[in-house]
DNA sequence: TTGTCGATTTTTTTCGAAAAACACAGCGGT
DNA sequence: ACCGCTGTGTTTTTCGAAAAAAATCGACAA
């Protein structure tokens, strides 16, 4: 088989997995990143020509993010995405909090030496990593926080923190990254959770872990609150 | 338009909402009771004769109750019910007992009327119905321990602790309910959180709450123990 | 016996079109 | 002017069949 005809027009590698996976995916990111606005109309006809794909995929789709909290399903009025608000900013962080405190006491406790190199290639990657690459750095940013929590043996906690974890990115596009996120060294801030953890200090680690959170939080909060959350609404 | 008409054969008012709805409704609840085992293979032709249904609005419900975490999505091969262990029953116990004590105390520090109100009607309801019923029994067991929470101002938690209680219910079904569940007071105890909770005793209310969780779990533990799950699975 | 390859048969996944539900605008009656 | 009705166009939802993928079975060779 040659290669012109495995590699044909512009496809690289793709569909190796489902249709669904990839509509997935894709809406996934949209929203995450705000390509697509909080309360807009996802329909299908609109999708399947965006994503060039029938409408079971698509629906499937929307049927995972719905359970995702990241699209509202309208009992027959088809799906939109997810508003946003000042309330639910607040319940993540609070959430995430109380989550990820115990996932993370869990997790360096069952910690090994597995768990422990994993840790440093993550924060590694994510500190070569430029800013200014956005969404690669957000990857490797989430990739940190749950390489952190990882040898916790609680999946359906892990699954929640992963959740709550997307949940909160909205807010980070929306917030816009562009001004003053240096101003704070977040760099420090990461390094410090790290070593807290390499060292197996169950407490401090909790402690940094926390204070890093609030702290974005808070200059989130700001930057937030002159929004008006309804004018990034669509619709 | 006659009435014979309008209600033909056997089909009363059924068809209100969308067929999603009712395969994910339908499916669901065969999962919670054990009808379905765990680990059975979904297959859609087989859910599309026994349903009555086209093969989307089976694969939509199939992807919702994905992310319940009480059906399991292997890539190319279709679905299967979620898989049940020891070690996730216990994981199901510690997170029901962080997650509902936050969500308790906050529903009850933001209690008002309303949700008194509420809550001394979902107590009413449960004890009124018969523990012969089982399903029905369930339904309002479920009811009275969500309107506990129902003040909460955390609607994320909240469904937290929805998923958490249906994954629970799992256990309870597998179980078997026939012997001894009555040995242990289990009214009592309900009465007694119902009461902390209407003096808005926020402390005691916690206490009695986790205490009938542990108490619950120790019992299911014990019935569980002898048990092999490897048995309780098909395939 | 063990293992591999190929053809056939399920099973999963996807598509395209039909059916049902809904929104909206225009019409007529009060 | 207001309200409700009906017809039209749009959108959502569902169905049935085709395409893609995996599993099964058996023959053949090591």
């Amino acid at each position: 088989m040659s290669a012109s005809l495995q590699f044909s027009h512009a496809e690289a590698v793709p569909q190796s997995t489902s249709a669904t996976r990839r509509v997935y995916e894709n809406l996934r990111g949209k929203i995450l990143t705000g390509e697509v606005l909080p309360g807009a109309k996802l329909k299908v006809d609109t999708l399947k020509d965006m994503l060039d794909t029938g409408a079971s995929p698509i629906r499937e789709a929307l049927s995972l993010l719905t359970s995702d909290q990241l699209v509202e399903r309208l009992d027959q009025r088809g799906f939109r995405v997810a508003e946003v608000s000042a309330a639910q900013f607040r319940e993540i962080l609070k959430l995430r909090c109380a989550l990820e405190d115990m996932a993370l006491r869990e997790s360096v406790r069952a910690a090994g030496q597995e768990w422990e190199e994993a840790l440093v290639l993550a924060h590694h990657r994510m500190v070569r990593t430029p800013r200014v690459s956005v969404r690669e750095f957000e990857e490797q940013h989430k990739s940190f926080h749950m390489a952190l929590l990882a040898a916790c043996e609680s999946p359906i906690l892990l699954k929640f923190c992963d959740r709550l974890y997307d949940l909160n990115i909205r807010y980070r596009y929306l917030a816009g990254r562009s001004q003053g996120y240096e101003a704070r060294d977040v760099s420090k801030e990461h390094a410090d959770i790290l070593a807290a953890a390499l060292d197996r200090d169950v407490e401090l680690a909790s402690v940094c872990l926390i204070q890093h959170y609030r702290r974005t939080g808070q200059f989130l909060a700001e930057r937030l609150e002159g929004l008006d959350f309804s004018k990034v609404t669509a619709r």
